[in-house]
DNA sequence: ATAATAAATGCAATCGATTGTTAGCTCAAA
DNA sequence: TTTGAGCTAACAATCGATTGCATTTATTAT
């Protein structure tokens, strides 16, 4: 499987740990007490000039580097955000993180990262773990297995602020940054009938999670309102929205005697795989079949032809739900606020959906 | 941009934190002292059994949860990886991360994660946050601009591991896991004289970057062994191997008067890239123009004809890399150690290359 | 020159968990 | 009854930075 390549130069004094430069050693260097070095890397206004100048010199000639620890423990909050999320290699979610590692590292702030794989069980156990660690907030997209919250309870009880985002609990007073799936649902559908859909399938997620219920209302709503019939057999109850799902209910869908004319997918990856399936079916897209998708994943640029989809601000997302936890020390609230912030999402229209 | 609804139920009370359950409050209802709750909580064996189940058993009960930054602090160890990459949305490195905290999680340890951009500014201010929240161990993916490796330094001092991964340096005793890159290049350059290519191009990434010297290196050896010209012409230099840039390099190649017949890609995004606009152009891919990728993205899989590639074992990867810092402690050996693991790679033979 | 004010610095406790050393206790063998 | 092995558990120092309060020094006004 893989060759090792050892070699090792030298050994003894070398395994143990330096001892660290603290700022009891500056202290000593500088004959000053303890206080004043840390106030003069801190810059506090009680601090002279020149000292501060000097002292900040000498850290930097010894190489001192502060421990953020020791502050922590101290200060009893620390620097730190926690993240939990299901996937981190999903592109989503990935984009999600990247926004909010930027915005945390700007203000100074480290990132935990946690995923949960969308198993209940991690969830919980990454919660803890995060909160062992004494983050000074919380962001969270729920798994999918997760109905009950009250793994979050004792960070309310901290008054520590935890950021709900996209996947997020029906119940519970925190921040939420979500997306109006509803009408993004409602719009992509609608887009299908303008271009002449009739009948039209639905790719949907779990009930539960809020996102894919939302998606499926709006896509009901849509029907209902321009008058078409809501047909159930054309709703594809899904677990994870996969390529290989995808392919299984596209296979369904075009078998029916009536096959349906437009499919809105939850997820970009099942649409994609329709579009697939159904070109190797000899199925023209979007003539005889237009689809659209949820995400704007990177394949669907790619895939031919290229899937029309709704756009998600991921990193939008990442940011907005990192300033939350930063200011929220600021603000005079308890983390028992209830602050929804609602994004907008954009319909792009490709050529798997446009007709005309 | 976007709608904002808060709602503030009560005040006062809930701002201040409240007291945290610490193991001096354990002592105190149990009428222990201090020692033996940390003793017990931690299934020391100097502590009765009886002691050690009623101890954990009111530690639950009074929802302790251990400040891990204490521990951290006392023991001049933490129970932290910190990880330093260019960018989490890409999805090679996605997944490295998954692999880090899957493997680091199941060993208690928790993950710090920051992103360089590729700047080389952004790495060193994240080594030194990183080393800052005293991390146990460091794994690194070089940035693009990285040539000086002195940030590093401290790390050593301290004898704190640090497993560099795919973007390594040259030299710096370490851990490195990486792949086989010039096996690789090679093999996906033989791959196309397999085919029948005759004048094969290269998309390059940076030089002075290990991972792509060396594809390159496999190229040109590869060539050379067949008994093929190397055609500095050929040779496309990118900065980032990015959609655009792959786009351009395949302009100027087709415009030749004596075009390639093959494309070996040193990332898949310029593949893709590439052979969208080939068959904009009319070329008849793999016919007329045969093309290989690198890293297996999800984009490879969709695009029409789907794209040969080479897959880099990214879980993995990141995987063995948290091994070797879990590992580092129990060893003896000091932080200079330099061991490298080398995976294997794997070619993928998808449409853009099968030509028989 | 002197009192009064402002500026600069130091003292010592604190955050929560860990651990080497010491001390108390139980039980059994002699 | 005595003594020591074998358990149990406590004391107190430690990790490094922070900060309210006290104290010393410098500066200004009168």
């Amino acid at each position: 499987m893989f060759r090792n390549i050892v070699a090792q130069p030298n050994f003894s004094v070398y395994l143990m740990k330096k001892k660290e430069v603290t700022i009891y050693d500056l202290a000593k260097e500088l004959n000053y007490s303890p206080s004043t070095i840390s106030r003069a890397l801190n810059n506090h206004k009680s601090i002279g000039k020149k000292t501060i100048k000097k002292i900040q010199k000498t850290a930097e000639e010894f190489n001192y580097r502060p421990n953020a620890l020791a502050a922590s423990l101290r200060n009893n909050t620390s620097r730190t955000i926690g993240i939990t999320i299901p996937k981190i290699n999903h592109p989503f979610q990935a984009s999600l993180i990247t926004g909010i590692e930027k915005t945390a590292r700007k203000a100074g702030y480290n990132v935990i990262i946690t995923q949960s794989d969308d198993k209940y069980k991690n969830e919980v156990d990454n919660v803890k773990a995060l909160y062992d660690a004494r983050v000074g907030g919380l962001i969270v997209s729920l798994g999918m297995e997760t109905r009950d919250t009250s793994h979050f309870d004792q960070y309310v009880k901290q008054n520590i602020p935890i950021v709900f985002v996209d996947r997020v609990p029906e119940n519970f007073n925190s921040y939420r940054v979500i997306i109006d799936n509803h009408a993004a649902g409602y719009r992509a559908t609608k887009h299908l009938i303008e271009q002449g859909c009739k009948r039209i399938a639905h790719f949907a997620g779990a009930q539960h999670v809020n996102v894919y219920n939302l998606r499926k209302k709006g896509y009901v709503d849509a029907l209902i309102d321009s008058g078409l019939q809501v047909d159930e057999e054309l709703i594809m109850d899904m677990k994870t929205l996969s390529f290989e799902e995808g392919k299984k209910a596209t296979e369904k869908l075009l078998k029916l005697d009536n096959p349906p004319d437009g499919i809105f997918s939850a997820i970009d990856t099942a649409a994609v795989s329709a579009i697939l399936y159904a070109k190797e079916k000899g199925v023209k897209i979007p003539e005889e079949l237009a689809i659209i998708g949820f995400n704007d994943d990177p394949i669907s640029r790619i895939v031919e032809p290229t899937l029309s989809t709704v756009s998600h601000p991921a990193q939008k997302m990442g940011e907005i739900s990192t300033k939350r936890i930063l200011e929220h020390s600021t603000r005079k609230l308890d983390a028992a606020v209830s602050e929804i912030t609602m994004l907008d999402t954009e319909i792009i229209i490709r050529n798997s959906s446009k007709r005309k």
